[in-house]
DNA sequence: GTCAACAAAATTGTCGGACAATCTTATCCG
DNA sequence: CGGATAAGATTGTCCGACAATTTTGTTGAC
């Protein structure tokens, strides 16, 4: 696959783009390590080791740590400073039983407002994507395009609040081990629930858009504590 | 009314309570005067004021305000610092449209937790409470026993990740306002739809729970939508 | 050898000072 | 009066310092 559709039109404020706080670089830098990997779970993230890894203020760290600890990835005790989240089969059914709530609302939203000209172009763009048979076979072109769907229709969704709230409950980490159970099969009838998705937003109902982005998430959650299971 | 009843058994993790640190309290206190509206809502928090007032030092002055920032509360723009945030009518209708599922799915969850003993006997407390006209007299009592139920109900769910959203979503001032729309006639209405979502949970009913609950809230939501419009 | 008490080393919570970058406000000019 | 300019205010970050608390390591008793 080439390249990525752009994005559909958001509703309202857009985060003017500014040059980026050292703290939320840095925020950006730990996200990906722990994301990839590099910092285990459980692991714990000393201060004064990342402020010279980095060479940053120990400020910016502070900020930076309390920034993926709002998004999940990271939590902090009390003078006991913070620690790669360590997820437990329990937390994942809780965060998924939530995220199917959440991104099964914001499919309902994106299906009322589906009916605009760029929002239609948009999912056309996302359907033919989803259409294509080629998609199954690259691992990392499926993943990136499965974010580039799900933060779409909540971007088209115009709820800035329920786009936080879906940012924190992105689960970290298992990345590697989630590969494995991947397979063209489950691709397959990703992107068939996808289309499924994509069919009912378009066609503005919902209800239906609602009830199969539910259905879409449950069976990633399925596979998702599979994994967690075996780690 | 005399002592409010005791909180319902909740699932998981307590948050051992330390002796909070210096930015909690400044953001405890910061938050109780926002609610209150000795801060007007758009009215800038300049560090050095803050830092002044509250003879604290920078940092915590600046964790406290990311803090109030994540809780919905304050309104962060680089280089522009801290203001109370502003809200508008669109962003009182999006906060309560997500509210909606987020405490519909609460009451499903509680509901299917039920039937343990101690949720029973908390749940039979509240419906006594509800079914109590005098509440209908006082403004105060009436506001602190809903918090007491929604708050119960979300932690009778044992999903942390749904409290964690829900307590970003409260909404700010207005307080004032929104107690001259409240008459006994909103308030037995009120306390009405409480024991029908009261009575759901205890039948263990998670559909019609959340059905209740999402009745609930919508015709909350139009009460505070009405007070934003005339603000 | 195991365990508990104690001491030493790490690490976090907060403060205060400093400075450049950026935003806001007051001032001046056409 | 509107826009350009300078002055003042405010935020972003770094650095150093210390007390409070946690973690780690050592030592002696059983």
């Amino acid at each position: 696959m080439k390249a990525l559709t752009s994005a559909p039109s958001r509703a309202l404020q857009d985060n003017e783009a500014q040059s980026p706080s050292v703290a939320e670089t840095l925020a950006d830098q730990l996200r990906a390590r722990i994301l990839d990997g590099d910092f285990a779970a459980g692991q714990r993230l000393i201060e004064a080791d990342l402020i010279e890894e980095f060479s940053v203020g120990r400020g910016a760290v502070r900020e930076a740590l309390k920034q993926l600890e709002s998004r999940g990835l990271v939590e902090i005790r009390r003078q006991r400073g913070a620690s790669v989240v360590r997820l437990t089969r329990e937390k994942i059914v809780q965060i998924f039983e939530l995220r199917e709530r959440l991104e099964g609302f914001g499919a309902y939203l994106a299906a009322e407002r589906s009916q605009n000209a760029d929002n239609r172009a948009w999912l056309e763009a996302q359907k033919r994507i989803w259409l294509d048979p080629s998609l199954e076979r690259n691992e990392r072109d499926h993943m990136l395009q499965n974010l580039e769907l799900h933060d779409g229709l909540v971007r088209m969704s115009g709820n800035p609040y329920l786009k936080e709230s879906l940012d924190r409950l992105r689960i970290p980490a298992y990345r590697q081990r989630f590969v494995r159970v991947i397979n063209d099969d489950v691709r397959r009838k990703s992107a068939q629930e996808h289309l499924d998705i994509l069919d009912a937003v378009l066609a503005g109902e919902p209800e239906r858009a609602d009830a199969a982005m539910r259905l879409h998430v449950r069976e990633t959650a399925k596979l998702a504590v599979s994994v967690g299971e075996r780690s």
